[in-house]
DNA sequence: TCTGGGGTCCTAGGACCC
DNA sequence: TCTGGGGTCCTAGGACCC
C-alpha cells in the first residue's frame, strides 16, 4: 500500500452504546457495572465494561445471571429506544459537521471519508472527532482508521481493547494491517458469523491472519461471494464503498415477544392489530406503499416439537397501499388463516414487503377494488391520523381492533424505563 | 416461570422458457 | 426418440449484521 494515496476509511463507534447514553442521564452510573435488557427484559443487549469483567454476556438471558447481578449490585435498564435514537442523531449530526461524507451504518457506527486529511494528519484529525463528539454528546466513541471498511472495523477493535491507543487506532499499511490480524481470531471479523467460525476452525483457520493468506479459491467456494469479498477487503483491495444515501427499505418489521403467552384468538389479534398500525406508520414515514403483507404467530422456540407452532403466511394487498385501515384489515385476514387453537404462543409478528415509493403509484382506479386504499382520500386520512397522533400521541386516534388490551398493560409494567437494581424487577413480577 | 427486534444478502432448487 | 445450454423468476432457508 502506497502512502497517501488510497482512500482511507474511518470507522467511529460509539462505546457500549446504551449503556453510555443511560449514562449520559445519570451519571451516578458512571464506574458501575450496567447493562441494558431487551424487551421482557430478556437478555443483555449492552454491557458496560464493569459488567463484561462480571462475565456478563452479550445476548445472555438475565434469568440465568441474577446471582451475579445481585451480588455485584449491577445497574439493570430496560431499553429505552427512543431517548438512544435521539442521542444518536446528535452523534450522526456531528460528525457530518466535521468530514465530507459519511454513511450513517448503525444506531451507534458511521463510516467517515476521510480522503485528503494526509496520512500524517489523520490521526490527530481523529483525535480531534472523538473530543468533539464527547465535548457535544457526553458519549464516548471509538475510531479505526484503514484502507477497506473490513480492516477499518478491525482498527476500530484493537482501538477498544488496547488501552494504549487511547480510543484511535489506524492501521495504514500492510505490516500493520497483518500484525493486528494476527492477534484477532477469524470469529470477531466483520461479516464472519459463528458458522463460518467453526467452519474455518474446523479447517485449521484459527486467526484473521490465516483467512487472509487462506487460498481464494477455497473462500470463495466455501464462504461464497461474501466471504471471498471479506477475505479482499482484510489484504487491502476495497470492495465495499462508502453507501452515502440510505438505500429505500425493502421490508418493514414490527414484532414482539409476549410477556406471557396468549393463547386465544382475541389476544393475538390485538397484537397483531397493533403491529400492523406500526408497521403502517413506519411505512408512511418512509414515503413508501407496500404490496405485501406477512403475517406470523409461533409458539416459544424452546417448547417440544409436538407443542411447537410457527404459523406464517404471505399475501399480496389487493392495491400497494400506506393505509392503516387496509393493512390492519389484510393482516387481520391473514392471521385468521394462520391461528391454530391449542397453543401457546409467544411471539407474533407483521412484515410488509414490495415497498415502492409513493410517488410512483399511478392512481388507475381499479373495477374491482371497492375501497381504493391507493387513492387521494386515503392519503388523506392517513395524513390527519398521523397529524393527530404525532402532536398528541401514538394511539389516540387507532382502529377500533388496535385496543390496549391486558396483556400490553403487564407488558409495559414489566419492562420499566428506569430500574437500578434487579430487586426491583423481581418485586413487580411476582 | 424467565432467552430481543429489525434488517440485508446469498444460495439452492424447482418451474418454465427458448 | 434423444439430447443441450442458457436464461428468468420464485421461494425457502441459511448466514450475517447491529
Amino acid at each position: 500500500m502506497p502512502p497517501g494515496d488510497t482512500p482511507m476509511f474511518a470507522l467511529v463507534d460509539c462505546n457500549n452504546f446504551y449503556v453510555s447514553c443511560e449514562r449520559v442521564f445519570n451519571p451516578a452510573l458512571n464506574g458501575r457495572p450496567v447493562v441494558v435488557l431487551s424487551n421482557n427484559d430478556g437478555c443483555f443487549i449492552a454491557r458496560s465494561e464493569e459488567a463484561k469483567a462480571l462475565g456478563l454476556p452479550m445476548g445472555g438471558a438475565a434469568f440465568k445471571f441474577r446471582d451475579i447481578l445481585r451480588k455485584h449490585r449491577v445497574a439493570i435498564h430496560s431499553a429505552n429506544f427512543p431517548l438512544y435514537g435521539d442521542l444518536s442523531s446528535r452523534v450522526m449530526n456531528t460528525l457530518a459537521g466535521l468530514v465530507p461524507a459519511m454513511e450513517v451504518y448503525s444506531i451507534d457506527e458511521a463510516f467517515l471519508d476521510v480522503d485528503g486529511f494526509g496520512r500524517l494528519g489523520l490521526m490527530e484529525h481523529a483525535r480531534m472527532i472523538r473530543r468533539a463528539v464527547r465535548r457535544s454528546t457526553g458519549i464516548p466513541v471509538s475510531i479505526g482508521i484503514a484502507p477497506t471498511k473490513t480492516l477499518a472495523k478491525l482498527a476500530n477493535r484493537m482501538a477498544k481493547k488496547s488501552h494504549g491507543f487511547e480510543g484511535v487506532c489506524m492501521l495504514g499499511d500492510t505490516a500493520a494491517a497483518r500484525q493486528a490480524m494476527a492477534m484477532v481470531e477469524v470469529g470477531n471479523v466483520w461479516g464472519i458469523g459463528r458458522r463460518h467460525q467453526a467452519f474455518l476452525n474446523r479447517n485449521g483457520v484459527m486467526t484473521t491472519l490465516d483467512l487472509a493468506d487462506a487460498p481464494a479459491s477455497w473462500v470463495r467456494k466455501h464462504l461464497h461471494i461474501t466471504g471471498a469479498r471479506v477475505q479482499a477487503e482484510l489484504n487491502g483491495r476495497s470492495c465495499l464503498p462508502l453507501e452515502l444515501v440510505r438505500p429505500r427499505k425493502q421490508s418493514i418489521c414490527t414484532s414482539r415477544s409476549f410477556g406471557t403467552g396468549i393463547t386465544d384468538k382475541a389476544g393475538l389479534e390485538e397484537a397483531v392489530s397493533h403491529y400492523a398500525t406500526k408497521c403502517a406508520l413506519k411505512l408512511r414515514g418512509e414515503g413508501g406503499i407496500a404490496g405485501l403483507l406477512t403475517v406470523f404467530a409461533c409458539t416459544s422456540p424452546f417448547e417440544e416439537p409436538p407443542d411447537r407452532y410457527w404459523g406464517t403466511r404471505t399475501v399480496a394487498m389487493p392495491v400497494p397501499t400506506q393505509d392503516t385501515l387496509a393493512i390492519v384489515r389484510a393482516a387481520e385476514a391473514v392471521l385468521g388463516d394462520i391461528f391454530r387453537q391449542g397453543f401457546r404462543y409467544k411471539k407474533a409478528g407483521v412484515i410488509l414487503g414490495e415497498i415502492a415509493p409513493r410517488a410512483d403509484i399511478c392512481p388507475a382506479p381499479s373495477l374491482f377494488v371497492q375501497e381504493d386504499a391507493s387513492g387521494e382520500a386515503s392519503s388523506r386520512l392517513m395524513q390527519a391520523l398521523d397529524a393527530v397522533n404525532s402532536r398528541y400521541g401514538q394511539g389516540t386516534l387507532r382502529v377500533a381492533s388496535d385496543a390496549p388490551s391486558a396483556w400490553k398493560q403487564r407488558q409495559e409494567r414489566l419492562s420499566p424505563h428506569y430500574t437500578t437494581s434487579w430487586d426491583d424487577i423481581i418485586a413487580i413480577h411476582p
